[in-house]
DNA sequence: TTGTGGTAAATTAACGTTTGCATATTGCCA
DNA sequence: TGGCAATATGCAAACGTTAATTTACCACAA
C-alpha cells in the first residue's frame, strides 16, 4: 500500500540498499544517485516503516514515558515538554499512564519494554525498586522523573524538592511567621524532599521543630482538596494554632484556605498559606495562592535530552540526577492584597 | 538479548510455528503442547516483540493521539480516558502534540501513520482538511476528536456543543436573565457550536438575539483569562450592560469575572457568568464559577472504544458521530451564594 | 485394502528494513 | 599495461514475527 524502499529503487534503476543509504545519510554513495533519490523521495512523499526499521537495527526511535496520572497537570505539562524534547530529534513518545498503581505500572514497563522503546522515561508511584527488575536487565536506558526511588541507581530529573521546602518555609519565616505547620505526604520521595527542606529552613532560622505542627496524610495527589481541609481542622485544634501552613501541593493548600475560612480566620492575615505546583489558576481563586513553581514542562524536556544523550552514548558526560531550581511566586495567601500584582 | 519465540521451541523441541499459534490462540494445536509452551513462556516472562509482530502481521496494536496542546485539561483528561480505554484491549497509545500548529499537526500525522498506528485519534487544530490527504489515502480509519472539520466524511467524538451552548444560556434566562452576551472562539467546530446553542436558546424563549452581545475573539485556549478579560471590558462599554455572560471556557470565565470585580461590579448580582469545560478548580475560584462539564475522560474512552470496534470491523454498526452531553454545574457565579453546596 | 477426514505439527515464504561483505567502476601512478 | 586505491554500488543474510501451504499421523468407513 505505502510506497517502499524497494519501489524507488526500481523506479530509478538502483539498488534497495542504495537507497537505504542516502536515506540514512551515509558517506558512500554518488552525488548525482543521491540527488536522484532524495528528488523521488519527495515526489513519493516517502516515509520509511519504522517497524522493520526497528526491527533490522534494534532501535525504534521510541521513548516510553509512564506517568502516574495525566490529570495532575504537573505530569501533563511534563509530557508536553518530553514530547517537545523528542520531537528536535524525531523520536516518537509511547505513553502510558499507571493510574497510581503500582501493579499498572510493572505491566505497562514490561510492555514498553516489548514495544522496543530505546529508552524509559518513569515517574514512578512504585515506593520499592522491585518492580523493576525486568528493566534493569533489559539494559535498556531509563531515567527517573519527579520521584526517586533511593534504591535505585539510576538517571533522576526532578524538582529539587528540598528546596522547595526551604523556599517555601523560609519565605512564611521572612514573613515573621512563628509556629509553621506543615501538610505532607507519604513515602514518596517528593514528600520527604519538601518535609526536610522544612525542618532545614526552621533549624537554620532557630525556629524549634515541633512535630505537632507536621501532619502527614497519603492520596494528597488525587483528594488533595479534602483531604487539605481535613488535615487544616486538625492543626485547628492544637492548643495554640499555627500562624502559617506550607502545603504538600496547591490542592491540599486550597482545602486548607477553605477550612481557615470556614471558621472565620483570614487568609493571611491569621494564618499564611503557600502551596507547592502553582496550578494554572492558583493566582484566581478565592484567595490568590502563593506556590512554589516546579517547571514541569522544562523538566520534561530535560529528561528527553539527557534520555537522547544517553542514548548517543554521551551518558558520562552528564550527571546522573538533574535537580530543576524551584521558584517562589508569592501571592495573597502569604503577602496579603497590598503586595499583589495582577 | 531477550527471549525469543525461537528459544521457547528449542527449549520444547517444537517448532516456532507452535509457539506462535499458541500465543495467539489458535485452535490447531494439541492441549499438551499448549501447556508446555504456555509453562515455559510464563517461566521465562516472555514478550513478544511486538516490532516484528507489527511488520509480520501488519497490524501494530497502536492507536496515535494527536491533541493540540497537553496544557489543556481537556486534552490531558482525554487521553487518559483513550489510554484506559486501549489498555483493556492491551493496545498501546503513541501521544503526539501539534502544540496547535497546523504544519506540525500535518507531520505529527505522516510520522504516526509511518509508525504504523492501527488508527488514528486527532483532535484537530486544523481549520482545513488539507492536512489530512496522506491520511484518507492511507486507509488507516481514524476518528476526530472535540473538534469536527465540516469537509470530512470522517468518525467523530466529541461535546454535543450545541447542547452545551443552549444549556449554559437556557441556564441565564432560567434565572431572569435578558441581555445575556456570549464571549465566543473562531472558526473550529467548538466555537461555532456552542454560539450556535446559544441563539437557539434566545430564540425559543422570544429573546430578541443581538450582535453587539457577541465578542469573538481567537486563542482563547491559551490566553484565556486576558483575552476574556479584555473581551469583557469591551462589553461594558455598550450604552446598556449585559446582566450574563456565557463565555467560550472557564479561563476565559474568569478573566471576566476579574474584569467585572475590578469594575465594582458583583457576580453573579450584577452580572451573572458562567463557564465552560468544568476546571478542576472552578469550584474554588475567587467566585465559584459555574460551567458545563464535558466529561473528556469518558469522550476519550469513548473514542478508543469506537476506534476498536472499527478495527474490529464492527464499524457499520455505529453511528459515525457520537456525541457526549454536557451537563450543567452550577455555582455561585451564577446563582449566588445562596444555592451553594462545598 | 483404499480412501476420507480430521487433528497436530512442521516447512517455507513473506513483512520492509539494516548490516557486513563482495563486487564493479573509476582515476592515478608506475 | 598492469595494479592498486578509492569510490560507488549491489548481494545476501539477518531481525522476530505471522500466514499460507504441506506433511504426518491416526481413525474410521467403504
Amino acid at each position: 500500500m505505502a510506497v517502499r524502499m524497494k519501489d524507488i529503487a526500481e523506479d530509478l534503476g538502483v539498488s534497495l540498499v542504495t537507497v537505504s543509504k542516502v536515506l540514512r545519510n551515509k558517506s558512500d554513495v554518488g552525488e548525482t544517485t543521491r540527488k536522484r533519490v532524495l528528488q523521488r523521495v519527495r515526489e513519493l512523499n516517502y516515509q520509511p516503516n519504522m517497524l522493520a526499521r526497528g526491527l533490522a537495527s534494534g532501535k525504534s526511535y521510541t521513548i516510553g514515558l509512564i506517568v502516574p496520572d495525566l490529570v495532575h497537570t504537573f505530569f501533563a505539562e511534563l509530557a508536553k515538554g518530553v514530547s517537545a524534547g523528542l520531537r528536535k530529534e524525531s523520536y516518537q513518545l509511547i505513553l502510558a499512564s499507571a493510574e497510581e498503581e503500582p501493579e499498572l505500572e510493572h505491566q505497562e514497563i514490561e510492555h514498553l519494554l516489548a514495544r522496543g522503546v530505546d529508552a524509559l522515561l518513569i515517574a514512578s508511584c512504585q515506593s520499592s525498586a522491585s518492580g523493576f527488575k525486568s528493566l534493569v536487565n533489559s539494559k535498556v536506558p531509563y531515567i527517573l522523573i519527579d520521584r526517586l526511588l533511593p534504591k535505585l541507581n539510576a538517571y533522576f530529573v526532578g524538582t529539587d524538592d528540598i528546596a522547595a521546602g526551604r523556599l517555601a518555609t523560609e519565605h512564611l519565616i521572612e514573613l515573621g511567621r512563628q509556629r509553621i505547620a506543615h501538610i505532607g505526604g507519604k513515602l514518596i520521595s517528593t514528600s520527604v524532599g519538601r518535609l526536610n527542606g522544612y525542618k532545614q529552613a526552621l533549624a537554620e532560622n532557630h525556629i524549634p521543630f515541633r512535630q505537632e505542627l507536621v501532619v502527614i496524610r497519603s492520596r494528597l495527589e488525587e483528594a488533595g482538596v479534602q483531604i487539605g481541609s481535613n488535615a487544616m481542622q486538625d492543626l485547628l485544634k492544637l492548643k495554640q494554632r499555627p500562624d502559617a501552613v506550607f502545603c504538600y501541593n496547591d490542592l491540599t493548600a486550597v482545602g486548607a484556605i477553605r477550612c481557615l475560612l470556614n471558621n472565620k480566620l483570614r487568609v493571611p492575615e491569621d494564618v499564611a498559606v503557600i502551596g507547592c505546583g502553582n496550578l494554572r489558576l492558583s493566582g484566581y481563586l478565592e484567595v490568590p495562592l502563593s506556590s512554589i513553581y516546579q517547571s514541569p514542562q522544562q523538566q520534561g524536556e530535560e529528561a528527553a535530552n539527557l534520555a537522547l544523550s544517553v542514548l548517543a552514548g554521551k551518558h558520562e558526560r552528564r550527571a546522573k540526577h538533574l535537580l530543576v531550581e524551584p521558584k517562589l511566586i508569592a501571592r495573597d495567601s502569604t503577602i496579603g492584597r497590598e503586595g499583589q500584582t495582577a
